[in-house]
DNA sequence: AAAACTATCGGAATCGCTTCCGGAAAGGCT
DNA sequence: AGCCTTTCCGGAAGCGATTCCGATAGTTTT
């Protein structure tokens, strides 16, 4: 039975197409409009009401400003008032509602981090990391991938400014090559850290690990243990630390006086099929290497695979250095030499710099090495 | 210089004690207050601000409410004010702030995620899948991790709800056996989707891998393949999906009418040490089995290592499954059969089921199960 | 004791958007 | 033409906080 809202009269003429989940009807007795709900199952099923600094405020006497300087620890409040508000706060189990807290304050307390990938160990770890440290400062991460394709990238970053995340934590795919979606992040305000696939081309804050010093190091140590023909697998130039790996190999065979063989470098795309074919490649030259530094572990795998199919023997005709610390390195027969990069601190260094560079004006932009460790196994060791 | 800012006089006395970054003066000409900023280093720098519906209604002179309904693609305006609006919209580079639009909805487009841990690939997948179909709702997630501990577990379901997250998936703990606090999410009216680790003890819909078949099939396959003697690693039996896979052993022993031994049925906590202690106890038992089915790949790995070192020869001597398919057990040797869970479909499953949920009033609890795989590969074939 | 502060509070504006409500203008039907 | 709808739009009330501004009572200074 419906009534009019006004005069409480029957008569009335039902109107049509105003909103979803309401009926609008005109009454013709006091000629005013009023609406009726009318079942609709898709209606959105609302979440149960919580309470509010004005119920607080009504329970006191008080205002709600100074519900919300009690709550807020200001200064402007008498000691007495304030313990009176947050026990009632307590006792009525009073949750702040984040999005009006948001709305006011500007802020949503949310991070968020483009990442290429999250099917290796490298990524979730560092997530660890900076989850761990976001947390103690009440912060949130909302993580998206790229897939290693550009286009992903600029959809990320668009769909996490969209939601005003506080701040940006940003690992470029292999495909990037321009940095304009980057600098326009950082030219409307927001805080961006660039980590691990970094580029020069962007002013900003950035941690990295050492990849010179370690690929030096890796390659150093194949030529201490004898190895004399170091091939290297290499990935997409564009990526800073491919070049820096590259650079470490190069430096390493100078300062040792090996010859640089063209034919031993090769850049692949990171994938394992293009791995897999370099490994046939290398290892069936005529003159094959006696040992690969690759550019990760999954590469490295695809020589061991390709290496065990020639029944060679490892890591006497073939000494094998990786890159990354896969999980996996450690149960290959023979265990594979490799470089463990700090990733739990790295996620706890971006997640400080963001974090810093959110709460400061004008920052100082600053690159953060961190160095890797080589962790020798059998895989390099004749 | 410092002036009045209501009667531009120079004289005024000094206050003290007001906000943060202001500096509180009262003119004595006009005996009125105002403030002045002052340097603070503390100031959270101010993100550019965007344009609003209201510069849109602005420029075009029409009311807000019309813009928003323009915006929202209502069919409560002319088709032409629509596209008048939009195309200024689009002119003026109008992106909705969407803290605004969450206050005002009471929604914040985010799904709350908590799991025990990040550090295997199966989590991890699960997300991706996740996120696949979540972003294409424009909904996101917010991953926590709970480290396998139940107060961790407590406190990140605590901190969703208070960002006033959309919808909760959870996969529970090895260690929550009191489920109150999901209860509580539940009865305070956010969705809630378990996955994974669930329990029966809470009534909401559900997501898991068939436990039971997988764990029959596996077993059942070491029968077939000739093993008779076939040992379990367990976990702990407050998780549901150990009893599962526990009744699968059992229930394939007794078909093919095969002894159960107690000691050949081992509980663990799912960690890498205490399987290598089981590891031990096992293979060193006067009669030992002469096949291992273990709750999960990492405890199957540990068993490996022990064999090896006793010099046992695998398969032959020992056959043993895993579960899970690690991308590690693919290059053991030999490499470890396995079960293959279907993870990214789990993701896509429980993205969902939440988002079905949210938008219904009245879900209907299920629970949905998926079947698990067994990849058969070299360490169960004689 | 007057003057000058300080401590403490309430009212109201604001954040930017959705949505309810009311009504004018236009269209449709007899 | 006259009545009934439908279309379309503006005003205003939230959403639930923060914070600016103004004010008063009490305290300290002179």
């Amino acid at each position: 039975m419906i009534r009019c809202k006004h005069c409480s009269e029957i008569s009335f003429i039902q109107k049509s197409g105003f909103q979803r989940g309401k009926q609008r009807f005109l009454c013709q007795s006091c000629n005013k409009y009023f609406t009726e709900e009318y079942e609709d199952n898709s209606a959105i099923k609302p979440r149960k009401k919580g309470i509010t600094i004005y119920d607080i405020a009504k329970e006191l006497g008080v205002s709600i400003s100074t519900v919300s300087r009690a709550l807020n620890d200001s200064n402007e409040i008498n000691i007495n008032t304030k313990n009176a508000i947050l026990k009632i706060a307590q006792d009525l189990k009073y949750q702040a509602n984040s999005l009006a807290l948001n709305l006011a304050k500007s802020q949503t307390k949310l991070i968020g981090l483009v990442i290429p990938e999250l099917s290796h160990v490298f990524f979730p770890s560092i997530i660890m990391g900076a989850q761990e440290y976001l947390n103690k400062y009440r912060y949130n991460l909302i993580i998206m991938q790229s897939d290693e394709v550009y286009a992903n990238e600029l959809l990320n970053i668009k769909t996490l400014l969209d939601t005003r995340v506080d701040g940006l934590l940003i690992s470029l795919t292999k495909e990037t090559n321009n940095f304009d979606h980057i600098q326009n992040a950082i030219d409307s305000g927001v805080p961006v850290v660039l980590f691990n696939r970094i580029t020069e081309q962007i002013e900003c804050n950035k941690i990295v690990v050492d990849d010179y010093q370690a690929a030096f190091n890796a390659v150093e140590h194949l030529i201490i243990n004898g190895y004399k023909k170091i091939a290297h697998l290499s990935g997409p130039q564009n990526l800073d630390l491919c070049q820096k790996r590259l650079k470490g190999y190069l430096d390493a065979l100078k300062k040792h006086n090996l010859p640089i063989q063209d034919e031993y470098i090769l850049f692949g795309d990171l994938t394992d099929n293009q791995a897999k074919i370099f490994a046939k490649y290398l290892l069936d030259l005529p003159n094959p290497p006696d040992s690969v530094f690759a550019i990760n572990d999954p590469s490295a795998i695809e020589i061991y695979k390709y290496a065990k199919e020639k029944k060679m023997k490892l890591p006497e005709q073939l000494g094998i250095v990786g890159f990354s610390d896969d999980p996996i390195s450690e149960y290959l027969e023979p265990s594979l030499t490799t470089i463990k990069q700090p990733t739990r601190e790295m996620g706890h260094e971006i997640a400080s710099m963001i974090l810093d560079q959110i709460k400061t004006s004008n920052p100082i932009f600053q690159t953060k090495i961190l160095n890797a460790e080589l962790v020798v196994r059998n895989s390099s060791i004749k």
